[in-house]
DNA sequence: TCTAATACTTGGAGCGCTCCAATCATGACG
DNA sequence: CGTCATGATTGGAGCGCTCCAAGTATTAGA
């Protein structure tokens, strides 16, 4: 009921171990005729090669430690799916840790994947310091998504917010928006740069004045508050650009609740490009990350050290783009004040 | 640079090994004076114990693989909270595989977990076969999250959906409603037995010939074209029970571009709770499955198997309730036919 | 002071696999 | 037919740790 081992094998094939190792590794000077036997008693007895006494003993895993903050986002699921469609195809496997949402689980999770020597780690969504960071980029290959942290460490792989917000705000602009508004997402990941967009695309426009920011924390009940708010305000803002998808529903909700036709009397601009945006019944105006890229380039980048020998720090930058639904459009006839 | 050794902790303390593997396993026969004298060196050294060799020479890896059907779905991340807190209580790690919502997906992520030798693997929406879990189990306890599978070769923890969906439509009918049509979730894991219940249970109310399924697929689109389907029927339905909330929230998007208001024209009623029934723009009426029990309920069947030497199979179900929110209301006042 | 019992420590044989150096087979070639 | 080059196999020394069996302090009791 064991597990069978190499050793079992190899004796009932009558070969060495050795010739069994090669086999199982694929090499490619095995003849035909002993590679044969050698699989079909390693089918026989239902042999599984035992990762742990192979990695032991090549001192490689082949394996990438991803550390998602929060099972939760489906923004993050994406990433993965960029990053192991790359990793699959370059014979790596992929395992994926819970941060639990909390820099002490992310930190653990560092440390599982640390003490089971996995060739290199890439955080997605990582709220730890960026001394932590370099910390684990002392013992293995680090790639950050999703967080700007400078560093000649570990690789960073980012959309670049700031234009980002750029856009989103442009886009409320070239609508004819003046009174807009911005949800941020606090302390969260991007939330700064986003913020930063924002305020300097509205300064840029002479609509310095009118800018005005309501604190979120990238949660629906968060922009849903937020939103609260901003449109008790005299005169209320026109249009709300928050600082991602999840926070932009809660504004939603909260428009639902005023009871504003979305986009005739308020329009609404997410961040992300999640499912969430794309539902019909949301159908929010937002701003697209390459989730599927971000997690493939963090892969390269992983690869590039792993086995381009690469040392030096690199940190990748990608565009986000405006994806046009119908949460936003024209600015409603002003009417009453100003 | 490369990693110390336990035999270098040992040199520098000035002990044996196997003292040094004492102290680092928490071990209680140990004097303060070594301990002290053994951590010291370890840190100094940075040393961090190698999970490999600690595995392989244990031949235990006080770790549970997790198999996610679908990282995008938040409804398995909650399962895994609830499983993950119970995992840390007992001091046992968990790793997620991503099934990559395909079977072979899944079964590369247990085969994986089989060569890592884990301890134990749950599934959560696995969709394989049950001969090929009976495989799994024949290597390692394995549990199945949300899926019926009855076997004797491993555990499952299950809602009744037979009874979730009653009472989906028992809620339904004791407001008045007659018409209630369902959209179902296809071959996906519950989708059979909310079906049945559903039929069953409007059967059981004297409305069998009122009963309507069109065919989804858990998906928000196809929650969408079925919606579109029926409320092409004349006269059409006046409450919809959806099979997920994802397909209930493309019944909603396909009420709102019918001119549909809800739940004045029609009532929903979605099935999971998951957030996105939450949120105040969707404010699903829904089925709650007690997510997080089910994970913990999971991990604890899992070490009955592991610690408390159980062999016979056990298949566990937990009862669903009914949440009530805004998208379900009274009948609307007949008018036109019937 | 001596002995027995208890509390700590340690040597070293594995765990199952990889990988290098060495050996054996084969076939081409002069 | 001997010599080489090339390809196929194998023996065995680790990889870093755990886990006895066995040994050495220490302490209590006689």
């Amino acid at each position: 009921m064991a597990h069978p081992t190499m050793q079992q094998v190899a004796e009932r094939a009558g070969v060495s171990t050795a010739l069994v190792s090669l086999v199982m590794r694929g090499a490619p000077n095995v003849s035909d005729h002993r590679r044969a036997r050698v699989l079909k008693a390693a089918d026989e007895l239902g042999y599984r090669p035992n990762v742990l006494a192979r990695n032991l003993a090549s001192r490689r895993t082949r394996t990438i430690g991803v550390v998602l903050n929060d099972l939760h986002n489906p923004f993050f699921a994406e990433i993965v799916d960029g990053l192991q469609r790359a990793a699959d195809a370059d014979g790596y496997r992929v395992l994926i840790g819970n941060g639990k949402h909390s820099k002490a689980g992310e930190r653990e999770s560092v440390e599982t994947f640390l003490q089971l020597r996995v060739d290199g780690i890439v955080m997605a969504g990582a709220t730890i310091s960026v001394s932590a960071m370099e910390e684990a980029a002392a013992s293995t290959a680090l790639v950050i998504v999703g967080r700007t942290a400078r560093s000649t460490k570990f690789d960073t792989v980012n959309t670049d917010d700031v234009h980002g917000a750029r856009l989103a705000v442009d886009h409320l602009v070239g609508l004819g928006h003046e009174r807009i508004a911005h949800v941020d997402g606090g302390s969260g990941a991007g939330a700064a740069a986003r913020r930063k967009g924002y305020a300097q695309t509205m300064s840029g426009h002479g609509l310095g004045e009118q800018a005005m920011i309501s604190a979120g924390d990238f949660s629906e009940a968060g922009g849903s508050a937020a939103a609260g708010e901003l449109l008790a305000v005299a005169p209320r803002p026109t249009a709300i650009f928050a600082a991602n998808d999840l926070s932009a529903v809660g504004v939603l909700g909260a428009a639902d609740h005023a009871g504003l036709r979305v986009p005739d009397d308020l329009s609404i601009v997410g961040y992300d490009n999640t499912a969430l945006a794309e539902m019909h019944h949301t159908s929010l105006t937002t701003i697209n990350q390459p989730r599927e890229d971000l997690g493939r380039i963090a892969l390269e980048l992983l690869l590039q050290r792993l086995e381009g020998g690469r040392t030096a720090a690199v940190h990748h930058v990608v565009a986000p783009t405006l994806v046009e639904r119908t949460s936003s459009g024209p600015r409603p006839p002003t009417k009453g004040t100003r």
